[in-house]
DNA sequence: CACCATGTTCCTTG
DNA sequence: CCAAGGAACATGGT
């Protein structure tokens, strides 16, 4: 589930649950998921605080609590692949892939993540690495196009770069260079200021598309199937919500919605991409 | 059995 | 030193 619309998804509907709470109890079920931050580092750092706030940087969330002694901590977080998080009521029962859970003062927080690729720790070094948030004033064109030019990686590439641009991820990249109407093989440094100007453009707004798409829905985590979210996400009721959201992500040998040529898939940096070969000529 | 999967990091090669 | 490519991580779905 996670890109940075649905980290962004995910952290408003964390936020209001978490409020008020401390914790209890942790209980580490994956203790590799913490690294390098070790299982007592983490119990003795977070037991008894208080949560104080929840912030959103890239793909990571940045937990923000208050510690027994007075100490402000904060905790980071990734959902990798394929984690979730949520707040379980009492009794419910825990996800088979829970790997790490909190003992709150009231109900229990959870961090699934079936394939384990996600972070919770107190290392914070990665977000230091973070380039700008797509919307960051700083990050104009002009600042775009400059890091573009140092580049002779295929655009697609350039775009899953967290260091050039922090949220991107494989599915909204081939999304984006769509609404843009560029190639995704098309080299960085050869794209044009015009290009370049639309391509921050069609992020910006795929992006928050996707994230005003997603608070639109009721996030039912607890109960098993639903991640209520986008791509692989079935909220109950909503399932043709979600039909026309992706123009050509996993759409491979079905039409362009727009000229109707069949959508290609290629493989690049050993991930897929998809693209109309029509609409995205250059 | 084969191949695919929303992400990041580490290692090798040039 | 850097850029680029690929494997590894771990589990499940088709």
């Amino acid at each position: 589930m996670p890109e940075l619309p649905e980290v962004e998804v995910l952290a408003r509907h964390l936020r209001p649950a978490l409020h008020g709470k401390s914790i209890r109890r942790i209980r580490v079920n994956r203790p590799k998921i913490l690294r390098p931050t070790t299982e007592k580092q983490l119990q003795r750092a977070l037991t008894g605080a208080k949560f104080k706030g929840l912030t959103r940087r890239g793909k990571y969330l940045l937990f923000e609590f208050r510690a027994k002694g007075g100490k402000d901590i904060t905790l980071l977080g990734h959902l990798g692949m394929t984690g979730r998080m949520f707040v379980a009521r009492k009794g419910e029962a825990l996800p088979k892939h829970a790997a790490v859970v909190w003992e709150l003062s009231k109900g229990t927080f959870v961090f699934e993540d079936t394939r384990y690729f996600g972070r919770m720790t107190l290392d914070l070094s990665a977000v230091e690495k973070l380039g700008p948030e797509p919307w960051d004033r700083e990050f104009t064109p002009e600042v775009f196009a400059r890091e573009l030019k140092r580049s002779r990686q295929p655009i697609k590439v350039k775009l899953l770069d967290q260091s050039l641009i922090a949220g991107v991820g494989n599915i909204y990249a081939s999304e984006a260079l769509f609404r843009a109407k560029i190639s995704p093989r098309l080299a960085a440094n050869k794209l044009k200021f015009a290009q370049v100007e639309r391509l921050l453009d069609a992020v910006r707004d795929i992006l928050s598309e996707a994230i005003a798409c997603g608070s639109t829905v009721p996030l039912n985590f607890g109960t098993g199937k639903s991640d209520g979210l986008f791509y692989f996400g079935s909220a109950p009721g909503v399932e043709d919500y979600y039909e026309e959201r992706l123009q050509v992500y996993d759409r491979g040998g079905k039409p362009c919605l727009v000229c109707g040529s069949p959508i290609v898939r290629l493989v690049q940096a050993a991930r897929s991409t998809f693209f109309c070969g029509r609409c995205q000529k250059v």
